[in-house]
RNA sequence: GGGCGCGUAGCUCAGCGGAAGAGCACCCGCCUUACAAGCGGGGGGUCGCUGGUUCGAACCCAGCCGCGCCCACCA
């Protein structure tokens, strides 16, 4: 056991309430200035870093944000009082597309849009929104006291992060992993860019089927679309090979109704007969499957589709029209011919939809650049399957595998404004050079790519560029790999399998972290998500000011299962306070009944109560320090809860009063054990509730700083299975009496006295129940009896017979259901041939138990009549 | 269409093979000298349904029903 060799606290005077405000003011600058959380890079210790994800900026801190960081910090926080050295590598979102929406939505406000801003104007707005947004969160993320470096320059897009971009695209363009093709990429008409698989929403939606007779007479067939106006960009029609009722048709050529072309009938193997008409209309250009099959086929691919989904180059009446619009009028002009066969609206059927803006996707055919992620998903899951990485929770690793080993290729470009440019420039004569971050761009008549880089080729640097990746520093050679990366499992897709990509290929086969932890999304009290739009978001800020950041801190970890979502509310938060404002207060009783710290007496000086809270403190150490070790925050914050208010507040602290008022050996005794419980508490609290803590450690210590203080250590020699059970059967015996004064309408306050047999820890039960010796006068109108422990009380007068037969009743009814249980589990041959020895024993007991209950009821209802 | 997960007290969730739990809410009584942001007592659940395995099932298996989430190029 670690003891501090601390001074003596000094007289503390605390107040009746726990007052966040006060507490919290001082601390955070206190901890920073005395350097708690600084790395120490030439020392021998351990290490632990940590990647933590940059919040998003768009100006408030939300509770995303408040969870992840609760959770990052109380993980570095024992793992800094466990002796490592700790580093957070953190930032704010450097190529993020939250906040180009938020200005690309001021200027939708305001009536214009990035492109009459022009470049370099929408640039600068965004970078100045950046500044301003960014500084007000760095603020708002201090009162959690987090104690991070969350200095400005510690997230802004600066030249060590584009050289790390710069590097690694020329690392993959060379080696053949990037490339630039024609593909039918996802578009988003109104954001005017290309847009990867992850950044679009499916929905199911209401749309319409129509059917089309394509051909005429003998050489025609009916086609099924949702998309009407794409029949315009047709080159084929598709049929499976083996589907008897068109053979004849295959290889023939028939007429596309409007556009008049002849277009011919092929077969494909992608083609479902049993679909519809098993027949299918082929638009190379503005659909994947039709890509493919005109591919296959070698069919002409027409865009039809300019980049705001207008009808542009059909050679139709049609071309000027919105997509929308052209889909009716496409269907009238059709219906006007008869070869509309069948409408079926509402058709409900899968959309995409633009992640930012909600506009529906439109595939479009279009030159974008890619990264070829076969070897490096390749890596990226061999380094989880053969145990470099650990993901926790488990059942999140197949999810990982599911992603990683069905991955198509990354569509990187992205026709939008802020962000890594792709460092590609083009000849005057048609020449192509990527240029490396050491090198100068070719001079006159060369021109750079427009496109920049996807947000997540930026963040998937991360671990790298964090620490002056490309360049070999120091840092670089001390924290990578890092030793966990923390943040939501919504995000594994899209940040941590990039990490993994890049960092193994970076570094040829080291992953840039040990593990990866995986919290839930933070719910509404009904487990709703939280969202602007439903009304249901809290500012987290609220809630610190009113309650504490402490509070919000253990609302958030009693509620992290890893993996799982998190439902959160005010009530919780308001329980989170109280709960601080116990420890407060059991601390307020500690010194001010003279609890100190340094060593404990000897055994032999303890109380049965003393052992029995040491013996309970050792195990709650084990516990939680397992569950902490396992990042399930929920069961360490629970089991501490629990020990803490119901163990030491409730039944320890109570005992004490015994103690104490006996002054001499035993007062020291309990003032020693009390500081020490509180001790270890704390610090084992101290991850989820930093302030509070804090403030209390020290004043209960003497000590600096609980920051710096040892993590504790179980230690079962403390096991004390007797005061153990002593302590238990006490806690019957006062629960027994308790219920009988509560039932005879006794106030709490009243004393009376009682004659007390059988009963180990007299004095004990009499405090607590407040039982009188009895007097000269005592004449005894009831009695409880409970195990070997007889009370016998004078009520002074007659005691409510109705509400002490009605409490008898009760627990008659009990005892017996329990003996006809156990018995009929003893009276089955097999149970006695098949279960294990300990169970049938305990049934015995119980059935033993049952019995003299049974008696004892029995015999004190007799007594009442 | 696939995959994963969940249905336990009014609400949010733990428990995952041997006597149904927690927090909040609810009812009764209390300003009892650390704490009314508190203390003591109490009520409330055929653990989604139906079968199966087992001496024993909230817990394991199968099938239903009802919800989520993720993935997916069904015109």
């Amino acid at each position: 056991m670690s003891e501090l060799a601390s001074p003596p606290p000094p007289d503390q005077e605390l107040p009746t309430h726990y007052l966040p405000a006060e507490v919290e003011g001082p601390l955070y600058e206190r901890w920073v200035e005395a350097g708690y959380f600084q790395a120490r890079e030439d020392s021998a210790a351990p290490m632990f870093s940590i990647v933590i994800p940059p919040p998003n900026v768009t100006g408030n801190l939300h509770l995303g944000h408040a969870l992840e960081h609760t959770l990052i910090d109380a993980v570095t926080r024992r793992r800094r009082m466990q002796g490592y050295d700790t580093l957070w590598l953190p930032g704010m979102d450097h190529a993020g597309i939250a906040t180009q929406n938020v200005v690309e939505a001021q200027l939708r406000a305001a009536g214009t849009s990035r492109h009459e801003l022009g470049r370099e104007r929408f640039v600068e707005s965004v970078w100045a929104w950046k500044e301003h947004s960014g500084g007000q969160i760095l603020g708002q993320m201090r009162r959690l006291g987090d104690g991070v470096d969350w200095s400005r320059e510690r997230f802004t897009m600066d030249e060590g992060l584009s050289r790390a971009v710069n590097t690694m695209f020329k690392r993959l363009h060379d080696d053949g992993l990037i490339y630039r093709a024609e593909r039918i990429i996802n578009w988003c008409p109104r954001c005017m860019t290309a847009l990867s698989d992850i950044e679009v929403d499916h929905s199911d939606d209401e749309g319409e089927l129509v059917s089309v007779r394509y051909g005429d007479g003998a050489d025609s067939l009916v086609v099924a679309t949702t998309r009407l106006e794409t029949m315009l960009g047709d080159t084929a029609v598709a049929v499976h090979s083996d589907d008897g009722r068109y053979r004849h048709l295959v290889g023939r050529q028939i007429r596309l109704p409007l556009v008049g072309r002849m277009i011919p009938v092929v077969a494909d193997e992608h083609v479902d007969p049993e679909f519809g008409t098993g027949a299918v209309k082929v638009t190379p250009a503005h659909d994947p499957n039709d890509f493919e099959i005109g591919r296959r086929h070698g069919l002409p691919m027409p865009t039809i589709l300019d980049a705001q989904a207008r009808v542009a180059g059909s050679d139709t009446d049609f071309d000027g029209l919105d997509r929308f619009e052209a889909r009716q009028a496409v269907k009238q002009a059709l219906r006007a011919e008869g070869r509309v066969v069948a409408d079926r609206s509402p058709y409900i059927h899968s959309v995409g939809h633009c992640s930012r803006c909600r506009t529906v996707v439109e595939p479009r055919l279009s030159l974008q650049w890619f990264v070829d992620v076969g070897p490096l998903a390749r890596a990226a899951g061999e380094a989880v399957r053969d145990g470099r990485v650990d993901i926790h929770p488990a059942e999140l690793t197949k999810r990982y595998f599911d992603w990683v080993d069905n991955m198509h290729d990354w569509c990187i470009s992205r026709q939008l404004w802020w962000g890594h440019r792709i460092p590609v420039w083009y000849g005057p004569d048609g020449q192509t050079v990527c240029v490396g971050p050491d090198e100068d761009p070719p001079g006159e008549g060369w021109r750079q790519d427009e496109d920049v880089l996807d947000t997540w080729f930026s963040s998937g640097l991360w671990p790298l560029s964090t620490l002056g990746w490309p360049e070999q520093t120091a840092a670089l050679e001390r924290y990578y790999p890092t030793s966990l990366l923390f943040t939501g499992y919504d995000i594994l897709f899209f940040w941590v399998v990039r990490m993994m990509m890049f960092g193994l290929y970076a570094t040829d086969g080291v992953p840039p972290f040990h593990q990866v932890g995986l919290h839930g999304m933070v719910r509404d009290s009904r487990g709703k998500k939280m969202s602007k739009s439903a009304g249901n978001s809290v500012d987290p800020q609220m809630w610190i000011e009113a309650y504490g950041a402490d509070a919000l801190r253990f609302t958030l970890a009693r509620g992290a299962n890893p993996g799982a979502d998190i439902p959160i509310s005010e009530e919780w938060v308001q329980g989170s306070r109280n709960f601080c404002n116990k420890l407060w207060n059991a601390t307020r009783f500690a010194l001010l009944n003279g609890a100190t710290v340094g060593p404990l007496p000897d055994r032999g000086q303890l109380s049965a109560a003393d052992r029995w809270i040491l013996a309970r403190l050792h195990e709650t150490i084990a516990d939680v320090d397992a569950h902490y070790e396992e990042y399930e925050f929920a069961k360490a914050a629970t089991a501490l809860y629990h020990f803490a208010w119901d163990e030491v507040c409730d039944w320890y602290v109570e005992l004490s009063k015994v103690s104490f008022a006996a002054g001499g050996a035993p007062a020291q005794a309990a003032g020693a054990v009390l500081g020490h419980v509180l001790d270890v508490l704390l610090r084992l609290l101290h991850p989820l509730a930093p302030y509070v803590t804090e403030t209390l450690w020290m004043a209960v210590t003497g000590g600096e700083s609980v920051v710096i203080a040892p993590w504790p250590q179980a230690d079962p020699a403390w096991a004390d299975p007797e005061a153990v059970a002593a302590v238990s059967r006490l806690q019957e015996v006062v629960t027994e009496l308790r219920r009988f004064r509560s039932e005879q309408g006794l106030r709490p306050g009243q004393r009376v006295p009682a004659r007390i047999a059988g009963v180990e820890h007299e004095v004990s039960v009499r405090t607590l129940v407040r039982l009188d010796e009895p007097g000269l006068d005592f004449a005894p109108t009831a009695g409880v009896r409970l195990g070997t422990a007889e009370v016998e009380l004078d009520l002074s007068g007659t005691i409510d017979v109705a509400a002490e037969r009605n409490r008898l009743t009760r627990d008659l009814a009990a005892a017996t259901k329990e003996r006809e249980q156990a018995q009929t589990k003893l009276g089955n041959d097999a149970f006695l041939a098949k279960a294990p020895e300990h169970i049938v024993a305990r049934i015995r007991t119980r059935l033993s138990t049952a019995d003299t209950d049974l008696a004892r009821i029995g015999a004190q209802l007799e007594a009442l009549r």
